[in-house]
DNA sequence: ATTACTGCAAAGCATTTGCAAATGC
DNA sequence: GCATTTGCAAATGCTTTGCAGTAAT
């Protein structure tokens, strides 16, 4: 069971855990003491961050979680719309917060690796135009663009 | 050494391997028979392939080239511009043959892994402009929609 | 009591790498 | 002849899986 006051600091990360309990009860999933750990540290990044670095903030201390469920509850937290995937120039998968967040798009440094993030409004209606036109159903876009940050290029 | 006559049927692949070959020259790569092979090979494709894939297709029979040259090489000829790297749902990377074709996007299928290629012109400006506001040296962008085809739609 | 979840360690698996032999220049 | 490339097999590294024990309902 998990403690009712078990939550993890910040309000809205409160908000988004009871809003995820609502999930995992939908789905009759359990609402386990691992699950609020990680579903909590997840949210509480405020970048963009790797499951196998979050696996190993988690590995040692009194909250510790094993890697395999770092994993299996990030792709929970994916499914359940809270998160969201990216992929680097290196083929890696990073997460980033959607809870709270509007879309955004991504400029990813060559060098750096860092992720910038920029709106472009305009790409959503030009996307259902074309998927319309080809009897897509679209579920959901990435648009990356890569090359090399303003400080990179000093 | 590379026999003169030893190119891959088509025309349009022995133009670009006519290219290939000054893009080896000039970077002091070797033309070798191995090269050759892959390069004619993945340029023939007319789908969206993998380098496993070929690497499977040129594991045997007379003109056999291993796989860790099969990767090297594709690798090179991304460098060199005749192919492009997708990814897809599975996180798979998928190349495509991008000498001679103009530029498009893609919509790729959740149940069926189909690529389906689309322009999507309005893009490539909107994207300059954020990356000129944003001072970012944009070198290259990626953009796939994932979604239900109309085939699998029925 | 039942069923789901967790942790562990092992398996996967596409890709990369180190090194000796082969090949192009 | 010298440097690059190739092939092999082993290593890599992130992620997934099987299974036995543990916890939630």
């Amino acid at each position: 069971m998990v403690a009712v006051g078990d939550f993890c600091g910040e309000e809205s990360i409160r908000r988004a855990w009871d809003e995820f309990c609502d999930f995992l009860r939908k789905t009759r999933a359990r609402l386990t003491q691992s699950r609020r750990i990680i579903f909590c540290r997840a949210m509480a990044r405020p970048d963009h961050f790797r499951a196998d670095d979050l696996a190993n903030e988690l590995a040692f201390g009194q909250d510790r979680v094993s890697r395999a469920t770092v994993y299996h509850t990030l792709a929970l937290m994916v499914k359940a719309g809270f998160i969201h995937t990216l992929r680097d120039q290196n083929k890696h998968v990073h997460y980033e917060r959607a809870y709270g967040q509007t879309r955004h798009e991504h400029m990813i440094c060559d060098q750096c690796g860092r992720f910038i993030e920029f709106d472009m409004p305009e790409a959503s209606r030009l996307i259902t135009e074309r998927c319309e036109e080809l009897g897509f159903q679209k579920r959901t876009y990435r648009l990356a663009v890569f090359g090399v940050c303003r400080q990179c290029a000093k």
